[in-house]
RNA sequence: GGGGGUUUAGCUCAGCUGGUUCAGAGCAUCUGCCUUACAAGCAGAGGGUCGGGGGUUCGAAUCCCUCAACCCCCA
């Protein structure tokens, strides 16, 4: 049968997926081995596979195809988080564009439509995490709203809540005013954007003139309550204890003084709105100033406003200008650059606003957190984002889990009475509590109101590794006991604070044991202008459509190589069409080896036995090194010693010796070795490209059904001699040096030479000449005992070599060759006897440098000598 | 404004606690080859005063200081 010369990867891919589906080799349960458990970052669950995934997820199943061929009972769980803000933002844009308001929906219509929708996009990013060849164990498919974790979230923050780590506050929150709800810092972008600077006129009470104030926002001047300069600022401080008329609204407010103003800036006079800046907040709470919130919960201006009720903030603003401009009170406008802070989800201008909303206490809470990653509990890849882990949870601030949304785990808390509440695991409990908290037994549920918000979707995920074997609902259970703490977390380091450190406090918390034992950072993916790939760029490449064109191996391989841990990934398709060509590579080597027929009757070439030998050797210094390689999470190195072990050693040289002419049989001896090297390889190989692998595994050799590569056990680590891999690196260095005759004197590879070597074949180590010979077609080679006229020669090593070439001597380039290596090795050895013959250096340099340098100086002696010689010979 | 990181071949990166032939890899480039496994290939080659300056040391890409550029985080 014809094997096709390129390999098409589509096929194999869907056969080999259902095969390992069919045979369940992706699930886990609890037993005797040692667990290996990953916990998948849960995509959202309106979301469409990314490139990010697409690295993430490689290196995930790359980390778990490894554990399970180790012998360990590898567990990857998969599950998708309901993202609350962006598909609460997803499905009112969706219900919008049908003519559907959310405010004309009851909440429990408007959790309808979300759970549809969940429905129907839900599992598409699991879906197309398979086509990636991902190895989870699908049975165990989670999603952060499902059941048990809701239940476990709820209890969560009841628990605390009676531990007193979580409190009801007024705080200044980040206000989204389209999405209408509160979201964290860290949801919102600052980006510098072109404004106005207003410099307004406020009357002094009681005297004439002015006071000048400059302001980006005139619209918040009608909740102003006081104006404040620098306390020493000589140009105000007349104004000590007088009042000023706020303009448009006419109300009189104090003109105080704080430290905070800096001088510097606009007139050096600042207008105070408290509700409306965290700074001016702040500086109310020092001056105990009424706070006036002119804003309702969807921008416009409020009824306290007094004026523009109802309009929109932007619009205000305008109007204000107008306004202002009207009374004269305007005194200039001046274009002025600021940071604005946009919503993450919605792109909505955020809103410092007053809020009641809930908190958790951070500073106890997180300290054996703290202390888990400083003392290398959990390893954190590279380490360079430990220092950026201690200073965020050294300053770490109050967690506002609250968020006006109806999207995600409601909020345990029932009020009775007016502000009164009890915060309780359901309503019946809530009720027991509130007749007890209140001491009025005839309290019923219909006096009981559940509070509106939902919690931060990240008090859903902090919980993750624990809920994902339920053990918070069920803190015994086999499964918890067993893969709990789990091993490897891959992750983008943007989330160390919303995600990585949370879980390692909810561990601690919860479980009195860190989540995980590794956090591997990879790079964001980005283009080859180094922006971050996004769909509203339109600069990254369809993941699909990707797999398609170049293989799931392909696109894997290309995924890893070029991304080492930490470090961006620079995209472009020159890397899976890398990756492409190596698994074209590993499917033309299995055609080679294919197409050998076995004679019996021949005996073993010695060339062969070498060869065999030799892989042997080389294949265990690769595989230690790959293994120190994947112990510090440096999977592209790994990879990059898999290529050059498949490619440069297997393929390029041992292919290439024990390679029986054109049509002629093999003996038996080294095709039996050649497909025992080759099973190992496919196995080193595995975990990256697991579908050629198990392809070319079930054609190279007689398997049963039900067996497979990704079940079979990686081959073992074992000391490598290390001499014979020398040997052979310098049998390599003869046969490039002889090449390089042929090639510069056009001999023919057809046409046999041969080969003298300067040296006792006492003294000479024999046992690869039989494979330079095979690859060098040489025909005899001989050991002389000087220097050989009408021969071309090269050195390697201390050891020099000729090549008898009849009429094909030019004098002139052989002098001139030598003449430049002898140049080299003169200022090699000048270097080295500067060193020798500094005093300090012998004295202080320690035995092991002080002999390499030694060695060094007689080599290079010798070579100066031998050069000389064959100089003089030419000369003559 | 505060903190952190990065700066090594055209590109992306290795280079551990300073010391193996005056710095390595992959990709890209250039030169030969369609040599019956593979042109998605083979055989070769070129390319870096390790961001600049200063210092410590017998010896620095590697340690210290300083300047510069870029990136990230926080305010």
């Amino acid at each position: 049968m014809e094997i096709p010369s390129k390999y098409e990867p589509g096929k194999a891919e869907n056969k080999w997926y259902k095969y390992w589906m069919d045979n369940g080799f992706f699930k886990s349960t609890p037993d005797e081995r040692e667990p290996y458990t990953i916990v998948i970052p849960p995509p959202n669950v309106t979301g469409v596979l990314h490139m990010g995934h697409m690295l993430n997820n490689t290196i995930q199943d790359v980390l778990i195809r490894r554990a399970r061929m180790l012998g360990k009972n590898a567990c990857w769980v998969p599950g998708t988080d309901h993202a609350s803000i962006a598909t609460e933002a997803k499905v009112v844009a969706k219900l919008k564009a049908e003519g559907i308001e959310k405010r004309d929906l009851t909440r429990e219509k408007f959790l309808d439509y979300a759970w549809e929708w969940t429905h129907k996009h839900g599992g598409i990013i699991l879906e197309q995490l398979k086509r990636l060849g991902a190895s989870c164990d699908w049975d165990r498919t989670l999603f952060t709203m499902d059941e048990k974790r809701y239940d476990s979230v709820i209890k969560v923050f009841v628990d605390l809540y009676n531990k007193d780590l979580i409190y009801r506050g007024v705080r200044m929150v980040n206000w989204d005013p389209e999405a209408m709800t509160a979201v964290s810092d860290e949801e919102v972008n600052y980006t510098e954007e072109k404004s106005k600077l207003y410099y307004v006129r406020y009357k002094i009470v009681g005297e004439e003139g002015y006071v000048m104030v400059a302001t980006t926002r005139p619209e918040t001047i009608l909740g102003d309550t006081a104006v404040c300069a620098h306390p020493d600022d000589e140009r105000y401080k007349h104004l000590k204890g007088k009042m000023v008329i706020v303009p448009m609204i006419n109300r009189e407010v104090p003109f105080i003084f704080d430290s905070y103003v800096d001088p510097e800036f606009g007139t050096g006079c600042l207008k105070i709105t408290p509700a409306h800046d965290i700074n001016d907040y702040e500086i109310g709470l020092r001056h105990k100033l009424p706070s006036i919130d002119v804003f309702n919960q969807d921008g416009s201006m409020s009824s306290r406003a007094g004026l523009f009720v109802g309009v929109d903030r932007f619009k205000a603003k305008d109007l204000a200008e107008t306004e202002l401009r009207k009374s004269g009170n305007l005194v200039k406008v001046e274009n002025y650059n600021n940071k604005i802070g946009r919503s993450e989800r919605t792109n909505a201008v955020i809103e410092p606003r007053l809020s009641l909303q809930w908190f958790l206490k951070m500073k106890e809470i997180s300290k054996p957190a703290l202390e888990a990653v400083m003392n290398g509990d959990v390893h954190l890849h590279p380490a360079k984002f430990k220092n950026l882990y201690r200073y965020w949870m050294e300053n770490v601030h109050d967690w506002c889990i609250s968020r006006q949304l109806w999207w995600g785990h409601r909020i345990p808390a029932w009020y009775y009475n007016n502000d009164d509440f009890v915060v309780a695991e359901n309503i019946t409990q809530a009720l027991e509590l509130a007749k007890r908290k209140s001491g009025n037994p005839d309290l019923s549920e219909n006096d009981l109101h559940e509070d509106e918000n939902v919690l931060d979707t990240w008090f859903s995920s902090w919980l993750w590794p624990i809920t994902s074997f339920d053990g918070i609902n069920n803190p015994n259970n086999e499964d918890i006991k067993y893969y709990y703490p789990t091993n490897d977390l891959i992750t983008a380091p943007e989330i160390i604070f919303f995600w990585v450190a949370r879980m390692i406090i909810a561990g601690y918390e919860y479980r009195g044991k860190k989540p995980f034992e590794n956090v591997y950072f990879t790079g964001l993916v980005r283009d080859q202008q180094r922006r971050k790939m996004s769909k509203s760029l339109g600069n990254s490449p369809d993941p699909i459509e990707l797999i398609e064109k170049y293989g799931a191996d392909g696109v894997r391989v290309g995924m890893l190589l070029c991304s080492p841990a930490g470090n961006d990934l620079l995209y472009e398709d020159s890397l899976p069409e890398q990756g492409r060509n190596f698994a074209n590579k590993i499917w033309n080597a299995f055609r080679l080896v294919k197409t050998w027929t076995i004679d019996e009757s021949i005996d073993q070439p010695v060339s062969s036995e070498v060869a065999v030998k030799w892989m042997d050797e080389i294949l265990k210094k690769s595989i230690n090194e790959i293994d120190i390689n994947f112990r510090k999470f440096r999977i592209s190195e790994a990879l990059m010693s898999t290529y050059k072990l498949f490619w440069d050693e297997f393929s390029g040289w041992y292919l290439e010796i024990i390679k029986p002419e054109y049509l002629k049989p093999i003996d038996r001896k080294t095709f039996k070795s050649t497909v025992v090297i080759f099973d190992k390889l496919l196995k080193v190989i595995h975990p990256f490209m697991p579908f050629i692998t198990e392809e070319i595994w079930h054609l190279i050799s007689e398997r049963k059904d039900g067996e497979s590569i990704m079940v079979s056990r990686m081959p073992e680590i074992k000391k490598f001699n290390k001499d014979l891999v020398a040997a052979f690196e310098s049998g390599k260095e003869v046969i490039s040096a002889i090449r390089t005759v042929r090639k510069n004197k056009e001999i023919p590879q057809k046409e046999k030479i041969g080969l003298l070597i300067l040296s006792d074949i006492k003294d000479y180590d024999t046992e690869l000449l039989p494979v330079i010979s095979k690859l060098c077609n040489i025909e005899e080679v001989k050991f002389v005992s000087e220097k050989q006229d009408g021969s071309t020669s090269f050195m390697v090593g201390t050891t020099e070599y000729f090549i008898p070439l009849t009429g094909k001597i030019d004098i002139e380039s052989e002098i001139a060759k030598i003449q430049e290596d002898l140049k080299y090795n003169k200022g090699f050895l000048i270097n080295v006897m500067k060193k020798l013959n500094n005093e300090q250096f012998v004295s202080n340099a320690p035995a092991g440098v002080l002999n390499l340098e030694r060695k060094k100086k007689s080599d290079a002696e010798s070579k100066i000598k031998s050069l000389e010689e064959a100089l003089k010979a030419l000369q003559k």
